[in-house]
DNA sequence: CGGGGCATTGAGTTGAGTCAACAACCGTGG
DNA sequence: CCACGGTTGTTGACTCAACTCAATGCCCCG
């Protein structure tokens, strides 16, 4: 396998060997992270920025009140707190949910990269906006849409971002991921969930058994979700 | 009045001159824009980032089904579609809501600032993570708060960021948004905007004629809605 | 083979939406 | 200076998507 950053950032545009060589250097740190611990905790500075290299992982938060709201599912590749670089103090909390492999990447180093490497600095800060153009979508569907559109959009979404690094094979890919989870991302209960999803299957949309992903009808999937990948940005060049 | 843009950039670390005047050259170009009218439409490619000088635009995206979604609102001083720089294609429009003037900042400009002035680049970063933690912002209110609070979370945050452009005297400003256009922006119909904000008014923590909003209560408001300055990042430093 | 997650189901509740008027405000043209 | 029409704000009556509460079933793992 490839190595998971060069292969993120080559994907917007081809970087030269020593660019390469310095990604390497950067990210040879890695850590395991135990499922359910804490990756990078809510309110705490950073002096280091975690990439994820196996396994997965989410952003969240936690309310007065007990309750929890989960702004982003990270898949391995993703950089989960590059935002930590720039903004020290997480304003969120990054957790495993399943066992992670987590490359540290010292705030040091990126700081050595922006002075040296243009390239690679505008490479990070597109992924840093291809983040956010996901949370935005998010955001949409919170607003705006039923729970049925915000589930199937969610699945859409995650069938491409797991086609991309080929985690998914033909129209199914793993999703560990609970139905309560799920409902703390897209703003639902587990109940709600749990019967949105039935009503997906019955209408023959997906199938799911346990944590398998099978979307039965992607077509009629998206349209439902009114999804369009370009959000995703998945093939954006950038200029040397 | 200081330059909109290098006022910005020095909250977050000292400019040197060289820098100044860099910024100042690339966005000398200035055009108006009238009330609703697009400063930036959805799907389209752009080559300029806009930099809000005065008036008060917002992001939105429009669904198949009529619907709208806002998904900011931006006051002067803001990059609009600094995004646009890495990512052309816009994932959402741009409108003016007021009578707006914008700076132009060439996409060929800000390629060639990457590449020179490294701290000017993070600095530019910076602006759209914090514009990215906003969003997250909202994402939680939309997931997991009430109309009530995410109303009056919204309002601590306008006034937070108006006070720091120095919009606001006192606990009071200037919101030049319907409550149809709240309710785009809060995922709420106008009908239940209009209840909520009559509560928030009958409960005592805010007063509003017309487009003025007087936060009487701005402890208790706060509170309501859980609100908590940081993710703004007003006063992020950045190392040289 | 027993316990601890998860998923599923049923029944009743509610925050927010819908629909439909109506009132207040504001700029414009006569 | 006023009448008019369009936009925005307000109200009332009714509906419904999603929530709550409370069981029960299921499956995996030790």
């Amino acid at each position: 396998m490839s190595h998971p950053l060069i292969a993120a950032l080559e994907k917007h545009g081809p970087l030269t060997d020593e660019e390469k060589d310095v990604l390497r250097q950067i990210s040879s740190r890695v850590v395991s992270f135990a499922p359910k611990s804490e990756i990078a905790s809510e309110g705490t500075l950073q002096s280091e920025s975690k990439l994820l290299i196996e396994g997965f992982a989410i952003r969240h938060v936690h309310l007065e009140d007990g309750d929890r709201h989960i702004s982003a599912l990270h898949i391995p590749g993703d950089f989960v707190d590059l935002i930590s670089f720039l903004l020290k103090k997480m304003d969120h909390g990054v957790a495993a949910l399943t066992p992670c492999k987590v490359a540290l990447v010292a705030h040091s180093d990126l700081l050595e990269v922006t002075r040296r490497y243009p390239f690679l600095t505008r490479a990070f800060w597109l992924l840093t906006l291809v983040d956010a153009a996901t949370t935005r979508q998010w955001l949409t569907g919170l607003g705006r849409k039923s729970a049925r559109q915000r589930l199937a959009h969610f699945l859409c979404e995650m069938h491409c971002r797991m086609e991309a690094i080929g985690m998914a094979r033909d129209e199914s890919f793993e999703l560990p991921v609970t139905q309560e989870e799920l409902g703390d991302a897209q703003g639902l209960t587990t109940v709600h969930v749990n019967r949105t999803l039935q009503e997906l299957r019955a209408d023959g949309l997906i199938r799911s058994s346990g944590r398998t992903i099978v979307i039965s009808d992607l077509q009629a999937l998206r349209e439902e979700a009114e999804f369009d990948p370009a959000y995703l940005h998945l093939h954006q060049q950038l200029e040397r």
